[in-house]
DNA sequence: GCTTAAAGTTAGGATGTACTAACTTATTTG
DNA sequence: CAAATAAGTTAGTACATCCTAACTTTAAGC
């Protein structure tokens, strides 16, 4: 072992990919606050259960993270830092990828999932400036800032707005290409305006209104769309 | 050069890191013919040649390079083509980091020797596109083709170039940064037209004039900036 | 509160890549 | 051509990361 004797806060030694795969995870589960179960790691990085009880300990005497055998996981700041540092490289990678690359929204999540180990804070930052510094990556997800800032608001799935109600799409799930393709030929993409028609019963279809577009899709897929409920209730409806 | 003698992918596993560094390595001392020494791959990559003689029986194994125990190294085919592969994101990306993101000249190389690995061959040609299709780095380093057909010219160090002689920078080595600012300072790059005036003995210093102004490089500089002489007044080079 | 299922851990091993130390082969030179 | 030197190899080790198999701890159900 190489055991780190300098208190020191960690001077940002480069963590190793699989590393950084791991805090982003563990973020992921617990959302900066909650704890992670070996379990839902291990599931989230397809690895197994026995492999990340490993790493787990070793994340530990590295001060990455707080662990307790047979209980659990959870960031310090220091592992907090490193998962937000992670998280905006890849987003900010995947909007300049769309945004100056003409990359597909389908295709940016597996390109950045490598690019994000390997691009430095620099060239993040150029990229996030020659894009004018967006706020959210093609999917909808917040871009965390360069101090570690994120929203962290969390919204409602589109599965769970009842008949009759509405919203604003802010975000959709970001792995499944064919998934996005779907999305994207249906606009149902962040920013747009959806109310939900009817529900039919034993998660059937949900039937939904988008501009002046009537269409339904299955209880999965609304729960891979996350939307910002509006105040009032149906009946409105805007320009567009 | 090099035509394509099959199109089709071959898809070998994608190459590690470390193994593509290897190739990049192998690839330069030989540039693409010699063969290369176990210590010189260990002096390029700064590993110790133990570790050079197991990698390179992997490599070998791997049908990547033909090796014989005690005579060194060359690229098959295959090994060839997967240099030149990395190569080519290599200086496609450094270009891009140049032109498209404002990279100063001195900071690319340390980008990109990153980014190589990471890059799919996608973005590098999308990059490659977005800026115009280049033909050569910020350098002056050629780009190979997505072929693999690359320009293999061979040009002559500025320190060989004979007094009275004249020609153009093609070429300076891109490793080290704080050279390159340097040079640049200087306005030696990539396309200035450059004369001996005079040159000390004992590899002292060279006197050179670009444009209206002269000035004096050490000799172990100008052995880092590659000319294309003149045809004119250029005599025989010296023996060696 | 006991039994069992689920969750988590340890043990032991594989792979890729690196190291140092000790040895072997090749080359140079007197 | 033999001794000295340079170059290269093998042996043994380390470390990060992964695996499977077997074990232990915790949680859940009656």
């Amino acid at each position: 072992m190489t055991p780190r004797e300098d208190s020191r806060p960690t001077r940002t030694e480069a963590l190793t990919a699989p590393v950084e795969d791991y805090l982003k995870a563990i973020y992921a589960i617990g959302r900066g606050t909650g704890a992670a179960a070996t379990n839902e790691i291990a599931q989230r990085l397809a690895l197994a259960p026995a492999s990340v009880s490993g790493m787990v300990r070793r994340l530990a005497d590295q001060g990455l993270l707080a662990y307790e055998r047979y209980h659990g996981v959870k960031l310090t700041e220091s592992g907090r830092r490193a998962a937000l540092r992670t998280l905006r490289r890849h987003r900010v990678i995947e909007a300049y990828l769309a945004e100056a690359l003409g990359y597909p929204w389908d295709r940016v999540h597996e390109e950045a999932e490598r690019l994000e180990h390997a691009a430095s804070d620099e060239l993040v930052d150029r990229m996030a400036a020659t894009i004018g510094e967006p706020e959210v990556d093609p999917h909808g997800a917040p871009i965390p800032t360069r101090d570690g800032a994120v929203d962290e608001t969390e919204y409602m799935a589109l599965g769970q707005l009842p008949v009759g109600a509405s919203g604003t799409v802010v975000r959709v799930a970001d792995e499944d290409p064919e998934m996005l393709r779907y999305l994207a030929e249906l606009l149902i993409v962040p920013g747009k305006r959806i109310a939900v028609k009817s529900r039919a019963p034993y998660d059937g279809p949900i039937t939904l209104s988008i501009g002046r577009q009537e269409l339904s899709i299955g209880q999965p897929l609304a729960m891979s769309i996350m939307v910002a409920p509006a105040a009032d209730k149906a009946g409105k409806r805007g320009p567009g």
